[in-house]
Formats: structure tokens, sequence, C-alpha cells
RNA sequence: CGGGGUAUAGCGCAGUCUGGUAGCGCGUCUGCUUUGGGAGCAGAAUGUCGGGGGUUCGAAUCCCUCUACCCCGACCA
């Protein structure tokens, strides 16, 4: 491809309203143009990029097995009605009506599309497992969309369906599809974790999410430093502390006026965090208040703790009156002792001793309170965010925490949607069996975003070589005033193309300045500067994007040290 | 949906307080010069000042109203 005639829609100046670096850089390198809220165009150039992800998606869910299928965005009412999700689905599933005042909606996912298709097509238990993929536009009416095609409302993502007689049939789908999720972000180059996960909203057992690491990603994810241990920290299972051993000593009340912190108390009294316990009320299930109790260096883990069955969903926390109620003293002196609604301790704080805590009484704390002395020992339960540091919950090295953004999703589902929409097959002995469903996505242009993130330097974009939109930037400086420049340029272009690289000629009349500068913001990985002035020692100049240097290379050896680096040669 | 903010040339912004009829930088186009890191000189094009209504002799500027977009909170690939 020539930039003549490719233009290249690169702007010098950073767009206002672009916060992260991916997006700024997506907008400079002229990949994507906004069109509305959440609502992109994808340039020439952004399009070779996200083809190259579609192409390795696609190549590597053939391989596993899965068939491609295209379902429609505009889907019918009814489906949603018979899942149930019509009316469960918030104000993000996009509805309309057609001419004739029928329901529809602008498909957010494909569960129900999908469950109605097998349920037509698939009548026996020969014709399973299947798992059918498509690589489609989803529209989900986000609140508020951000970050460029980080966020979008409309976007490309890689959705597959599996359906199965036995839940160990679902077991192997779903193992070959972690390790496929696991080969596609290999294949592009990208630093990932794949991770245990919630199965949030969409329901099932089993659940993992792909992230690529980059610092701004939306995600915490805590991992074990020495072993394959990894969760979101929504999940990651936390390793009670135990302390060890001393006498115990006697409980007293002390005044601590104006003191509600954690931090505060603890710089009143001389006392670590962590032999203060926090507690927490937080509206019960069915009404009413609980307590919970957890070391005053650790934070509650809402998701983990919505999961006990007295704690209501969502997690609300208790107002000050329910407090005073509930305890005699306000949010800041409140504590377990002597406290008559249910109390949940997370279990590193249930092993403290002789600890300090709220006298539930204003102005005032107890220390060295203990349990089973001062108040009976309470129940336990897993409530806490791991921190860095903890013990991995396999017992093996301890836990890090990094930031990711998802960009794949894969979950055991059950019969949720095939119970609901009566996907049955005849079973070997001729019954009616409702099938077991998996399900796995992939956030097709979000991960050209990640990628960004995770590769990106002060002059622009840094490609792995599996995605970029050329594989090789050909630069001849002042090609217009050398004939003999000209003739070079022209024939390492066209022994390149007929080699099959992804060439991009810049033969525009512009200064070098421009176009190296141009060439590095859209980031293609290797570049060969043509001039006059090494040409006149047989030379052409090679330089990575992500090397510091140039090196010189004879003309000769251009084209063959390309094809080496590419690994296109034999 | 709640809170905060913005809307002026393709992009980034000034001008609004104090009303007098539109400006800067970048980009774009033409010509000449220049040519190894986003060039120089000369010239040119481009605006319903987000929409509608009002006040006024006169509105980008003041008032009312609508809309769009951005940022902060709960979801997701």
């Amino acid at each position: 491809m020539r930039t003549s005639q490719f233009p290249l829609n690169t702007v010098k100046e950073t767009p206002a309203d672009a916060e992260i670096i991916s997006h700024q850089l997506m907008i400079r390198a002229g990949l994507i143009r906004k069109l509305a809220a959440g609502l992109y165009n994808w340039l020439p150039l952004g399009l070779r990029v996200l083809r190259r992800v579609e192409t390795i998606v696609r190549e590597e869910m053939d391989r596993a097995g899965a068939l491609e299928v295209l379902m429609p965005s505009v889907q019918p009412a009814e489906l949603w009605q018979d899942s149930g999700r019509w009316e469960v689905f918030g104000p993000e599933l996009c509805r309309f009506k057609d001419r004739h005042q029928r329901d529809f909606c602008l498909g957010p996912t494909h569960e129900e599309i999908i469950t109605d298709l097998v349920r037509n097509e698939i009548k026996s238990y020969k014709q399973v497992p299947v798992n059918y993929y498509q690589i489609q536009s989803k529209f989900r009416d986000e609140i508020r969309p951000r970050f460029g095609v980080m966020r979008a409302r409309e976007f490309l993502m890689k959705d597959a369906y599996s359906f199965h007689m036995t839940s160990e049939s679902l077991n192997e789908t779903y193992e070959v599809m972690h390790a496929t999720y696991s080969r596609i972000f290999e294949r592009l180059g990208l630093e990932f974790r794949a991770v245990l996960a919630d199965t949030g909203a969409i329901g099932g057992s089993l659940s993992h999410e792909f992230h690529v690491l980059a610092d701004s990603g939306e995600d915490a994810i805590a991992f074990s430093d020495s072993s394959d241990y990894a969760a979101n920290v929504e999940m990651a299972q936390a390793v009670a502390l135990s302390q060890s051993p001393e006498p115990l000593s006697s409980l007293e009340t002390i005044d601590t006026p104006g003191q509600h912190s954690i931090e505060d108390v603890s710089q009143f009294l001389k006392v670590a965090s962590e032999k203060i316990i926090k507690t927490l009320m937080v509206q019960a299930e069915g009404g009413g208040v609980v307590a919970l109790l957890l070391r005053g260096d650790h934070e509650l883990n809402p998701v983990k703790a919505t999961k006990h069955p007295l704690i209501a969903y969502p997690l609300q926390f208790a107002s000050e009156e329910e407090i005073r109620e509930a305890s005699g003293a306000g949010p800041g002196s409140i504590g377990p002792v002597g406290l008559k609604i249910p109390v949940i301790a997370d279990p590193s704080a249930a092993n403290l001793i002789n600890f300090v805590c709220g006298a539930n009484h204003d102005g005032k704390h107890l220390r060295g309170v203990n349990f089973g002395r001062d108040l009976p020992a309470p129940e336990t339960f897993d409530l806490r965010m791991v921190i860095a540091g903890d013990q991995s919950p396999d017992g093996q090295g301890h836990l890090k925490i990094a930031r990711g953004i998802e960009v794949g999703h894969i979950f055991q589902l059950g019969t949720k949607y095939s119970e609901a929409m009566q996907a049955t097959v005849l079973n070997e002995e001729g019954r009616n069996q409702v099938l077991i469903m998996g399900c796995y996505g992939i956030g097709v242009s979000r991960v050209v975003a990640a990628a960004i993130e995770q590769n990106h330097d002060d002059k622009g974009i840094t490609w792995p070589e599996a995605l970029a939109p050329f594989e090789v930037a050909l630069v001849p400086i002042n090609m217009a005033t050398s004939e003999r420049l000209e003739a070079l340029a022209e024939s390492v272009y066209s022994q390149l193309k007929a080699a099959g690289v992804d060439v991009l000629f810049d033969d525009r009349k512009a200064r070098p300045g421009v176009m190296f500068a141009d060439m590095e913001l859209i980031g293609i990985p290797h570049r060969i500067v043509l001039s006059e002035r090494l040409l006149d020692a047989g030379k052409a100049e090679y330089k990575g994007r992500k090397d510091s240097e140039a090196t010189e290379i004879a003309v000769e050896t251009i084209v063959p040290m390309l094809l080496e680096r590419l690994g296109k040669i034999g």
C-alpha cells in the first residue's frame, strides 16, 4: 500500500475528550473517529487492525472445532420474554418497536437467539456437543460509555455457545475454550492472565475472565507469585491470618474522644491497625441489620459478602439511625461486644487476640478484647478483599495485585437458558433432556484498545507484530528529487509485496520528520529508510519500532533480512 | 439516574464578566524556497458562535428553554 493511496488521517493534537492513552492514540493515529457517545467509525487503518484480531480469533475457534454462524443484531422480544430477561434486563437493553408495533431489541448478547436456533435445529443427542460462534456487533446502552472503544455502546464481540448432554462434556469444551483463549492472546502478543471470576448476572457455576495486564485497567486481579493461581480480586479467596500467641490482657474501656476512623484510633492509642477490629453494619436479607467484623487494615469485599445468606444483595450500608438503634453509638464507635444483632467476622478478624474495637458508646473504645471471653466467638465468613502479600489460597507463594482489562470471559452456564426456553433433545433412552450450555466471549474491538494500553511509548503505538496494520514501513527520503532512489524504493516495494509482506510505502512528498512521526505514531513494527546519502554507500537503514537505535544494512540484504525477521523464509 | 462541567472554523482554544456584528495556534489549499525528525515566506478558503424563543436600536455575550457531549459514582467483552 502507498500512503498516496491510503490517507493516514493522523492528528498532532490530543483530542480533548480522550482520557486514556489508547483512546488518544486511536484518534491520533487515525484508527477510529467518534460518531456519537459510545459509537465509533473504524477508518481503513483501524479496520486492518480489527480484522487481524478477528482473523486470529476465527482461526483458533475453527481449530477448536467451533462452527461459525451469524445471528442478527435485531432480535424479537418474544425470545427475551421466553428466557425471562425482557423484564430482568435493565435499560442497557435497547428496545424499540417496528412498524407493526411489535417489540424488538438490539442484541447485547445472543443466548436467547442461539438457544432458539438450537432448540429448532438440534433434535438428537447424536448432534451434540456443538459449539457455535459468531463475530458480530453487540449493542449495550451503557449508562456511561467511555475510553473510546474500550467501553463503547456498539462493539465487536466474538461470542460462542456450546451445548451438551452431560456436565463432563461441558467441562471438556470449557477446558478446550480456556486453552483456545490462551492461544489467542498469546498469538496476539499480549501479556494476559486467566483468572477465576464471579459469574455475576449471566449466571452459571464456573467462570474465568481473561485480562490483558495494564495499569489503566478497570479491574484488579490477584495472582500468586509462585503458582498459576489467579483470580479477580472480587473472587480471590482470602487466607485467614493468625496472630502470634500472647497472654490475654484484661479488658478495659478507654476514652477516645473524636476518634472515629481506624487510622485515628490507631494513632491515638498507638496500636497497629492490624489489631483493631472494624465493625460495619449492613442491611440484612429480609430486613434489619447485620454487623460485619474486619481487621482494621482490611477492606470489605461486597461481592463476597453478599454471598452470605444473611446479607442483603446488593450490599447496602446501614444508616446512622439504624446503627444507633442497634448499638447505641454512632458509626465511629461501634464494636461487636454486647451486640444483639447477628455478627459475622472475617476469619482474620476472628483470629485476633487482645484487640481494640468500639465500645458501642460514643467517644469510647475497648482494649484487650478477646473472643470467647468478652464476647462469643462469631460466625466466620470470607468477607475481605485480598491484599498484596497475602498467602495464595492454593498454599503456594504470595499474592500480587495487578490491574487488568477484561478482554475475554468464559462461563459454564448450565441449564439456565435451555431450561427456560425448553431447548431439549432426545437422549439415548428416547426421552427429552434439557441441554447443558457454556458460553464464551471475546471483546474483539476492546482487544485493540487493550493492546495499545500495553504497547505504546511517547511517540505512539508499538504494535505487537500480529496486530500491526502493516508489517513494514518503507520510507524513502526526498524520493521526488532522485530517480535512482525512486527506482530502488519501487524495487524494494514490489519485491516485498511479491513475498507477501504487508508494506506501507511512504511515497508522499513529505519531509522526513513528518514521515517518521507518522510511521511511529501508527506503530509499524519495522522501518526501512532509503536516502541518497545511504545509497552512496550501498546502504539502507533498518529500525524496529521498539529499537532505540537504527542500524545500517546493505541494500541487497533489505528484503532477505525482513523476510527472516518476519518469519517468512522457507 | 444523581452530582459537576462544556458547546465559538476540521482539531485545540481565546473572546462572554463589562452587548457594538468573529479571533489565535495547528491543520487544509495555491505558489516559491527548503529536504535525515512534525520547515520558511507570501497568499487563500472555511463559522447558522449547539437548536429554539425572548430582552435590546443592536446579542457569541443578558434571560428562558431544549439538545448534545465530557467528567465523578453502581455494570460489563
